[in-house]
RNA sequence: GCCCGGAUGGUGGAAUGGUAGACACGAGGGACUUAAAAUCCCUUGACCAUUGCGGUCGUGCGGGUUCGAGUCCCGCUCCGGGCACCA
């Protein structure tokens, strides 16, 4: 029998779905294990082989633990809403609904080519009605909920409502948009718009006026990790910020938990990182600053209390309310066009023009702790979103109160011994305090450290200000101006929201065009009858495209009940994720709102554990490698890599399924393009070798491959393989089909141990002990790998084991066919092919379901002799052969009359000897 | 600017503080073959020596700890990623 890859996969791919052997249950005796897949978005483009990566991964591992007795749960789905699909449909006309369906199946065709054990019964797609119920009804029940911090919790928004009722925002401990104030009495004679628009200030899915990121371009509002650098993520167009009223979601609320609940899970360093520089917590002190004629207090926030005696000059940013209330008559006019000129910039715009601006208000602020004035500025370089919108500015310690300081004449007073400030400031945490002693606080001679904890504690104990922890990350803005999104279930009964509840799922309407109105509404507007029964209008925005992922992981835990999101048995059971794998570019978008999500339904009690992805493994971005021919300037001529310096030439990107090994196949290039029909070339050694580089794999780049063709040529195994053998999972590396072969080979060469020609080799002799060790070796190896995700070295454990096996000439059934069950995670197809056509197991069985996992025993690794390297003065010179028991005085001895030691050991003295058994014996001369 | 990673042959990459370069690609040589493909065998970090033994240097740079450092510590350089007028 020969190794053919298309017969052997096709027949055990269709043989598996239809066995349904992938299929796990609720309930088992065995112990659960999920392993999640970050779902797809289905793009038209088709997978590339860097899609699959992750998946590999996530598959060899589920199956590995299906073998080691665990009931694994490990499904796939389709982030379906997105962007992509919306734009085909304005510019086609082809309903969303349609390209989707096609990409999914042809997604889907591609995943099954690659073998995957995804359990297909739990499919959920984002788009499908039944999946996005749950995504409103999570929606609706933010909107029915509060923060309480007191708790520590979200609440039912009654509980709030009943403390409104007895004391008004009196004893009040919530996350919220701003600080009110109004008693028991004030609630009760507000009107129903007047107590909705209250409540919006507590609910943690909310309205609000806020600053957004809004993209003409796209016509929506997009939340902060959709724009990077002032541009959008998706389509790189400008973000200006725009003030509107729009759907947000509190995950501020969440901030502290969020932040200390990374500490209980098994995540890279990195995106945790990422994480807390995201969520970033500072921690510092509002202070409180009387501006001098006036009743106005400012409140600044400021990590740096101890900076305090060298506060020159305080700074408002624009939009702050603050700026208003104490500009002075005759500067007025001056601080109105500053701050206009300011709210016309986009962020990009703010972002490039780092030149130092600025106004004078005319007003003075009075610093507490010396009395003396200090006057108050404007500048767009404080940030009104973030602390109070107001500070106090030290020069002498903060970089860019420095630059404000020197570009307005301002003065600088250094507080910290030795710190030089003729040229910068200087702003490291550290040295010891001077200038800084008033009537009633003197930190002169502390250390930073312990000035900030003392100011801290005097302006606390003075009333002047209190300790405040501020965070960066913001509430998410959760409405957007497209079609192709879950609908909010909302109506608007005399103006106030309501919750739609009965309508769940409320479902995507018909619109002639997916296009704003011409009034400038959302494309909803365009729906006919988008009203409740009682003719109530309902929202026009849809939900973001993270509404959908924020919860899918718990919805494969139970994907049909029609009752409940998961219900409490299913997700008892199953609990969290165990391992997830995927990109690391959702650190803080999707796996942010996922743990916000997460973390609001434990404190509903409707999930059991407070994070959803214990394990986290980001996988590397498969580039791609681009090859280029180079055309002499101005003919039709090519010149071979090699030879290109001695020619005037330009590199074009070359098709890279046209070129192997970097050869350029001659005639495939001439029927490319007709230009190139003509094509000359200048060959070196008889062929053409193309250049190359690394660049993202994308079309425009012509170095696009598809795993289909992969599969087709080499077969699943193989891509499975080459794909994990390419180097660490989590590094990024480029795709080279150079080292296919190598692969494909090895692959070959397991077949032949097996099968010579149409003769079964394997028989019931024996193992040798050289063949169990070779074997025993390949478990240890894999079994450690696997646990620690280090699949590219199992691979070539692999690769050795057959090579030895292949050299012992092994037959033997017990060892070949203990090598298929190690192999069936990563090459399942061709495993389960050896397990029946060359062990003979029955029929009715098959390796992926009923096999064990081997233990590995030590006893066959044991070494009747092992080999130390003898070293002098820490340089290797020779090795001695010992007994593995041997004593220390043994090995000394041995290594000592060895006779390779005689020259080393020539008139000197030997001062000692290390020994570590197994390893070295070093002799140190002098 | 702050915070995380990383740097090893021609290439991708291996190495619990213990003989650096596993495994694979590529390259060179050979066998088989009319020939090619496929397959198999040998060589392949650099330099010196080569009749044989072998020797010297080598993990971005400079120091240190250690009998012994790719690995640990200190100080740099460069590359990748995250955050960023966040006070």
């Amino acid at each position: 029998m020969e190794y053919k890859h298309k017969d052997i996969e096709s027949r055990w791919q269709q043989k598996w779905q239809e066995e349904g052997i992938y299929r796990v249950d609720n309930s088992s005796d065995r112990p659960k294990y999920y392993v999640l897949d970050m779902f797809p978005y289905p793009s038209g483009a088709g997978l590339h082989v860097g899609h699959p990566l992750g998946y590999i991964a996530s598959d060899i591992y589920s199956r590995y633990k299906r073998l080691r007795g665990f009931n694994v749960l490990h499904p796939m789905g389709y982030d379906a809403y997105g962007l992509p699909a919306e734009q085909y449909a304005i510019r086609t006309g082809q309903h969303p609904e349609i390209t989707t369906r096609e990409n999914t199946a042809r997604y889907r065709e591609q995943l099954d080519k690659i073998g995957f054990s995804f359990d297909w019964s739990r499919e959920i797609k984002t788009c499908d009605p039944e999946f996005y119920r749950w995504t409103q009804w999570a929606f609706l029940r933010m909107f029915g909920s509060w923060y309480n911090r007191r708790t520590a919790k979200a609440e039912p928004i009654e509980t709030l409502i009943a403390h409104l009722e007895k004391h008004g925002t009196e004893g009040l401990d919530a996350a919220q948009t701003r600080e009110l104030d109004f008693s028991a009495s004030d609630w009760a004679a507000m009107s129903d718009k007047e107590r909705s628009d209250a409540l919006m200030n507590w609910r943690l899915a909310f309205q609000a006026n806020t600053m957004v990121n809004w993209c003409p371009k796209l016509g929506t509002v997009l939340a902060n990790d959709e724009v990077s650098e002032g541009l959008s993520v998706r389509g790189g167009y400008p973000v200006e910020q725009k003030m509107m009223y729009q759907w947000c979601l509190r995950v501020s609320a969440y901030a502290d938990r969020l932040l200390k609940d990374l500490e209980t899970i098994d995540w890279s360093d990195s995106i945790k990182e990422t994480q807390r520089n995201w969520i970033g917590r500072s921690e510092g002190a509002e202070m409180r600053f009387k501006v001098a004629d006036s009743d106005v207090e400012l409140e600044i926030f400021t990590t740096r209390a101890d900076t305090i005696f060298g506060v020159t000059f305080m700074v408002l940013a624009p939009e702050s309310a603050y700026v208003d209330m104490v500009t002075t008559p005759d500067r007025r006019a001056a601080v109105e066009e500053y701050v206009s000129a300011a709210k016309h910039k986009t962020e990009r715009e703010r972002m490039i023009d780092k030149k130092v601006s600025g106004v004078f208000t005319g007003a003075y602020a009075i610093n507490p702790l010396t009395g003396k004035q200090v006057p108050i500025w404007v500048s767009d370089y404080v940030l009104a979103g973030y602390g109070t919108g107001a500070i106090m500015a030290v020069p002498a310690h903060d970089s860019r109160d420095y630059a404000f300081a020197r570009h307005f004449d301002l003065p600088v007073i250094p507080l910290i011994e030795g710190a030089d400030v003729s040229e910068s400031s200087f702003d490291a945490k550290e040295g010891r305090m001077i200038n800084s002693a008033g009537p009633e606080l003197d930190l002169n001679g502390l250390e930073v450290k312990d000035a900030i904890a003392k100011t801290k504690e005097f302006i606390a104990a003075k009333g002047i200000g209190k300790v405040k922890v501020n965070f960066r990350l913001r509430d998410a803005i959760f409405s957007r101006q497209r079609y192709w999104g879950e609908p909010i279930p909302i109506y608007y009964k005399d103006g106030i929201p309501m919750p739609y509840e009965e309508a769940l799922p409320l479902a995507l309407p018909e619109v002639d065009k997916y296009l704003p109105t011409e009034t400038g509404e959302p494309p909803l507007g365009r729906a006919k009858n988008w009203t409740t029964p009682d003719g109530y209008p309902l929202e026009l925005n849809t939900m973001p495209g993270f509404a959908g992922s924020s919860a899918y992981y718990l919805r494969y835990m139970d994907p049909r009940n029609p009752e409940a999101l998961v219900s409490p048995e299913a997700n008892k059971y199953w609990r969290n994720v165990d391992l997830y794998i995927g990109g690391s570019e959702h650190a803080t978008g999707h796996l942010i709102y996922s743990r916000f999500w997460n973390k609001f339904l434990y404190d509903l009690g409707v999930v059991c554990e407070p994070e959803p992805f214990k394990k986290l493994i980001n996988q590397g971005m498969i580039q791609g490698r681009s090859n280029f021919v180079y055309r002499i300037k101005d003919t039709n001529t090519f010149v071979s890599h090699g030879l290109k310096d001695k020619y005037d030439t330009t590199p074009i990107h070359v098709d890279v399924n046209i070129v192997s090994n970097d050869i350029l196949d001659l005639d495939a290039f001439r029927k490319s393009q007709p230009e190139y029909a003509t094509a000359e070339f200048i060959l070196e050694d008889g062929k053409y070798i193309c250049g190359w580089a690394v660049e993202k794999m994308s079309k425009s780049m012509f170095n696009v491959v598809n795993p289909d063709d992969i599969v087709e040529r080499y077969g699943a195994d193989t891509l499975r393989l080459y794909e994990m053998f390419l180097g660490p999972l989590e590094q990024s590396k480029p795709w080279d089909t150079n080292g296919i072969d190598g692969v494909n080979r090895f692959i070959k060469k397991l077949w032949s141990l097996y099968f010579k020609g149409d003769t079964c080799l394997v028989d019931d002799s024996e193992p040798t002990p050289e063949a169990l060790k070779s074997l025993h070796k390949l478990i240890k190896k894999v079994t450690a790998d696997i646990e620690n995700f280090s699949f590219n070295t199992s691979v070539a454990a692999f690769m050795i084991c057959v090579n030895e096996l292949s050299t012992q000439k092994c037959h033997s059934r017990e060892v070949l066919s203990t090598l298929l069950i190690v192999l069936a995670p990563f090459a399942p197809h061709v495993a389960e092919e050896l397990w029946h056509s060359a062990i003979g197991r029955p029929e009715s069985e098959s390796i992926v379901r009923d096999a064990e996992w081997p233990e590995f025993n030590e006893d066959y690794l044991k070494e009747s002799t092992i080999t130390m390297a003898v070293s002098f003065n820490g340089k290797a010179r020779y090795n001695i052969t010992v007994a593995p028991d041997a004593s220390r005085e043994e090995i000394e001895k041995t290594a000592l009359e060895h006779e390779g030691a005689a020259k080393w050991l020539e008139g000197k003295t030997v001062r000692k000897i290390i020994v570590v058994p197994g390893k070295i014996v070093n002799i140190v001369v002098g």
